[in-house]
DNA sequence: TATGAATGAGTGTTCATTCAT
DNA sequence: CATGAATGAACACTCATTCAT
């Protein structure tokens, strides 16, 4: 009796998330280069082989990875929007920056190493540059309905700020005390905007 | 007659040097993992042998580059304590890690990658912490003399804001508005804390 | 359909023993230094990456062929004890040496070039010597049985002669006279110690 | 005021020396494939360059050490030729042999692990086995004018006895009871062979 | 679907040798 | 006579990928 296409689809999908869950840790852990096929076909228990009907190589894998994580990311942002008030609006989107990062650090960890390499960009690159243009417009409109006097070069600020601070925390989770980091910088918002109108 | 040991020395000087050159031109772009020795020899049209020569292999020409840039930057830092006015002060190290990141982006490139590989990092591990903690403490002191409230949290937020500036920077130096930035950043500093006094 | 773990483990061991009889060849021919991992894989026709699947490196290959041959070697000794008279037990051992030396040329010829090699005795060194005293101290027993009268320097003559004999046979098999030799030595040893009982 | 050229020749004679010195420690030490040319120049205090005016390579060097070692023995063993009694010049031999062994162990050991590679052999083998069939003749027309009844035979096992009992002698220098071997040996002989006549 | 043996181009590194000085 | 910087081919070894089963 075959299995059901429908029964073969899921376990496929299933082993394919296993498959990106095990690859994650190890990149995170060692970095993309230093990560071997073998290590992350081990860490799963199956054979060499086998992955490659997953996924077509190392690279892909990362770009596969990418993918998904960037679709949890967006799916937490979009969170954000749902408030009116343009401060409440920041706040939203400081706070789910912080709350995507700690739920996600050793993607983002993976995501920071691997930013700066231009070899790995070349699978990646389009698709990181875009998240970050978006973030920015976003924090550029909120800031200018905030009444910011240059929401460009805020928006800039705030954002190295953001990516700033979620690197720290990814570099030593245990210890970067984010939370509060988080309450200060919002609070530093809140005055310097709040007062104006 | 043999060369003279001064001709020699200066032969070799200029060969190190243009070897350090070349490997962090690569190293940044790259990534330390993804450059090869090839890479490097290559590039600076030379035989691989001749590079073990000068650097006793792969991690310790690494090393070298960070040595040297480091002294370079450590240099710059001493400057910005010259002032007295704690705001000054704050202003003077801002500016002056902006400038630091201007003059040698390609370093800051490799520093920003490097620092997120475990392997890469179990060579310069040390130096690199150290350098953070050193930022991070002298800003510290900076804001509590500046009758910051929460001097701490304010070096975090503060250190974040310097570090994701210089990386966005370094990500697309051609496009990025540093200096308007820096100039925001001190002109907040300079609102929030100086209205507190 | 995967290969059975069976056929697999099959493969395997056909594939070793072919690495391990080629390295043999090659190491005894040329030495161990001077015979190349490429050398070894070009005579199996086989990629010099297979072989890192079977032995871990160059060295753990040359152990492998050593544990091998030691085993035959050890088995082959043993019969030599099972007779009763003590000049019967020395014929029966250096007539055993004999055999040994000529079913197991090559890896005596390896073994006589490897021993004079520091490098590569650090892999085989305490094999090997304790290997040459167990030899010793058997002889040293079996001369003392027979009524020698210094059987500890008898012993070591006896021992350096079975070795000198070994050695110019194995550096040239097609004409040393071996079993001429063994007959004649066999001889003077029962005409000396036959006499004295 | 140039130097004559009769200076010139002395001192690039005693350089030669001093190579071929320190060469041969190095090669007995680590062995002729594992010794380095660097290594060669600075244990002799020179650059490696000046290395190749006195020796067209590492291969040469190993041929002149060769040749002049076979030199030495060549001349110690004409002094056993001049004694009239056959096992007076058979016992002067052995001795000899011994006393060769001890006097240029280094060079001994060095001749073992290289005679066992036939690349190493290349420059060497005739030289060798034309070495060791003059030994042999030479064993066998002493035993023949003593009267042995197989001298063939009797010289191929005094020969390995001698050969054995160099090389065990090599192999361990602080320990082996070389004299007390060799008188053995000796009396063995004088035994065996001054009965019959 | 799944295995792991096999491949081949690649890695960092060493080293005998040459050459400008 | 002497230097040591420079070369280039070789070394042991790794690894992403393919393929027979």
């Amino acid at each position: 009796m075959p299995r059901t296409a429908a029964a073969n689809e899921a376990v496929k999908a299933r082993t394919r998330a296993r498959v990106m869950e095990h690859a994650l840790k190890l990149f995170s852990l060692h970095g993309y280069d230093a990560t071997s096929v073998k290590m992350i076909a081990d860490s799963c228990g199956m054979a060499q082989g086998l992955l490659y009907r997953h996924f077509k190589g190392k690279e892909h894998l990362l770009r596969a990875i990418f993918e998904q994580s960037m679709a949890d990311v967006q799916a937490s942002f979009s969170l954000a929007q749902q408030s009116e008030d343009p401060l409440d609006r920041i706040e939203a989107l400081i706070r789910g920056a912080a709350s995507i990062v700690t739920g996600h650090r050793r993607f983002w960890k993976l995501s920071y190493g691997v930013r700066m390499q231009q070899g790995a960009l070349k699978a990646l690159g389009p698709r990181l540059s875009s998240w970050t243009r978006t973030i920015e417009s976003t924090l550029h409109g909120y800031l200018k309905q905030a009444g910011a006097r240059h929401p460009r070069l805020e928006a800039a600020i705030l954002f190295a700020t953001i990516d700033g601070m979620s690197q720290h925390y990814v570099l030593d989770p245990e210890n970067y005390p984010l939370t509060d980091v988080v309450d200060a910088v919002v609070q530093q918002y809140r005055q310097r905007l709040g007062r104006k109108k």
